[in-house]
RNA sequence: GGGGGCGUGGUCUAGUGGUUUAGGACGCCGGCCUUUCACGCCGGAGGACGCGGGUUCGAACCCCGCCGCCCCUACCA
């Protein structure tokens, strides 16, 4: 690759920045900042009907959030309308192409065939007999997709086009218009496996998350976002999995993209995701945590719960009762509260109540020696505790658990939980 | 229908003629750890590389046919 690559991610805003779309922008950042080129983002906005100012932030927005930035634009083609309609008025001029009840049809050879030199797939022969003359301007005059994208990727110096295997079939058409429109070599393509459900069908919402967007709201940090979707479609080695972004920008490369269709799998991005989180500097996870709820003071919450953590919409179920007090789940306190828990929850709580140093092996030594002297198996001491203190049979470890919430708040929900019980009032 | 692309365990992939009894990861199952759930560690099941021919001493890797899936075939992008 030239240390000149000028490439373009150019999204149709008809909709949110889906998942596939993000792995475009995201090989065509990586390529842009890998060579020292330039990213130019455009906006295929010449279907006036489908296209709005809603979709184009929401673009920016995920674009944003993914930390992917571009040298140039967003420019829109609909602003490039009197450039196209332009060019159109001169193909028709020069004979390449010519009126058709209205329209603007581009003259397509009987003969030949049109050649597309992929990065990816290598050499495509398409015959034009199977290419009809094809509309390059509606009636009302206005330019289509293949006429703007070919204007603009000549006009804007693109000298690699990187996108979906969806416009594949649309090359031959484009490099045909470039060809009329003047003599100037035309780009390079790349075209990407594309991206399908669990069912093997084109991704879409029904398989859940689907856009960038549920992405972020599901919980996933977009180091973790990038990091997977560079994997779709592309792999460096046989063992490597982890890539910060600059080993990222500094490995990928086009020729080890993948030319086979991948599914989406939430499920490994899962995984990843709690990897990420798992090695985040605690004070790092509890910004990020706190400015998704909107709250301060979570940062205690997340030291004793991040190891538990795959999302960061796994935080609140986890680590919320340390925040504030939780309903109990009726089913955890069915089958924890029984036979002599309550007992064994009062002894639990004169423990605590007589400890003097309150911290994590304080507290440990505490409950150890209760276990100790009921002769019981340690759950049967900690399980109706950890209900007592957190509503459920899950939590975090219970020692670290009954330390983050301090002495008198511990108390007071096993307080709380022995009144319920009616295992005897607190002494 | 026509044109094009793709086809390695459920999923992402490594592997382009022999070092492959096809490697890694997610998921799944079992065990260990253990205060719950995770994490971590250990082990396991699951693919004869879409199918059928061919070339070759030898093919997942080359050739042909077939099948399947997807894309384009719009005055959508």
């Amino acid at each position: 690759m030239s240390e000149s690559m000028r490439l373009r991610f150019a999204p149709s805003p008809t909709g949110a920045l889906h998942i596939g779309g993000a792995r475009t922008a995201l090989y065509n950042w990586l390529l842009a900042r890998g060579s020292g080129g330039t990213l130019v983002l455009r906006l295929e906005d010449t279907d006036r009907e489908r296209s709005t100012p809603e979709n184009v932030e929401q673009i920016v927005e995920a674009l944003g959030w993914l930390e992917l930035d571009w040298d140039e634009g967003p420019v829109s083609q609909s602003e490039r309308s009197d450039r196209h309609r332009a060019e159109i008025a001169r193909l028709v001029e020069e004979g390449h192409a010519y009126e058709d009840e209205g329209a603007v049809r581009l003259r397509v050879p009987d003969a030949g065939s049109t050649t597309v030199r992929d990065e990816i797939r290598g050499e495509i022969a398409f015959e034009h007999a199977a290419i009809t003359d094809f509309v390059i301007a509606r009636s009302d005059g206005s330019p289509l997709y293949n006429l703007a994208v070919a204007v603009d990727d000549r006009d804007m110096g693109i000298t690699h086009v990187v996108r979906g295997e969806d416009h594949l079939s649309n090359t031959p058409r484009q490099l045909m218009v470039l060809r009329a429109l003047g003599d100037e070599p035309p780009p390079d393509y790349a075209h990407l496996p594309l991206l399908h459900g669990p069912d093997g069908k084109k991704l879409s919402k029904r398989h859940g998350a689907a856009s960038v967007e549920e992405l972020r709201d599901a919980g996933y940090l977009p180091e973790a976002v990038r990091n997977y979707l560079a994997l779709l479609g592309w792999g460096y080695d046989a063992e490597t999995t982890f890539f910060t972004t600059d080993e990222l920008v500094e490995r990928f490369s086009l020729d080890r993209v993948s030319r086979s269709p991948a599914v989406f799998d939430e499920q490994k991005l899962r995984w990843m995701n709690g990897r990420y989180l798992r090695e985040m500097q605690p004070a790092e996870l509890a910004r990020r945590l706190e400015e998704r709820h909107g709250r301060a003071g979570l940062r205690a919450a997340v030291e004793v719960s991040q190891e538990k953590l795959q999302t960061l919409a796994d935080f609140w179920p986890t680590a919320g009762f340390v925040v504030e007090r939780q309903p109990t789940d009726p089913r955890a306190w069915a089958k924890v509260m029984t036979g002599g828990a309550g007992d064994r929850l009062r002894l639990t709580r004169d423990a605590l109540a007589a400890l003097e140093r309150f911290d994590v092996g304080g507290v440990e030594s505490a409950l150890r020696g209760v276990v100790d002297e009921l002769g019981v198996k340690p759950k049967e001491v900690f399980q109706p505790l950890r209900v007592a203190l957190t509503g459920g049979t899950v939590s975090p470890g219970i020692f670290e658990s009954v330390v983050v919430l301090g002495r008198e708040e511990a108390l007071s929900r096993i307080d709380a939980a022995l009144e319920r019980v009616g295992g005897g009032a607190p002494s």
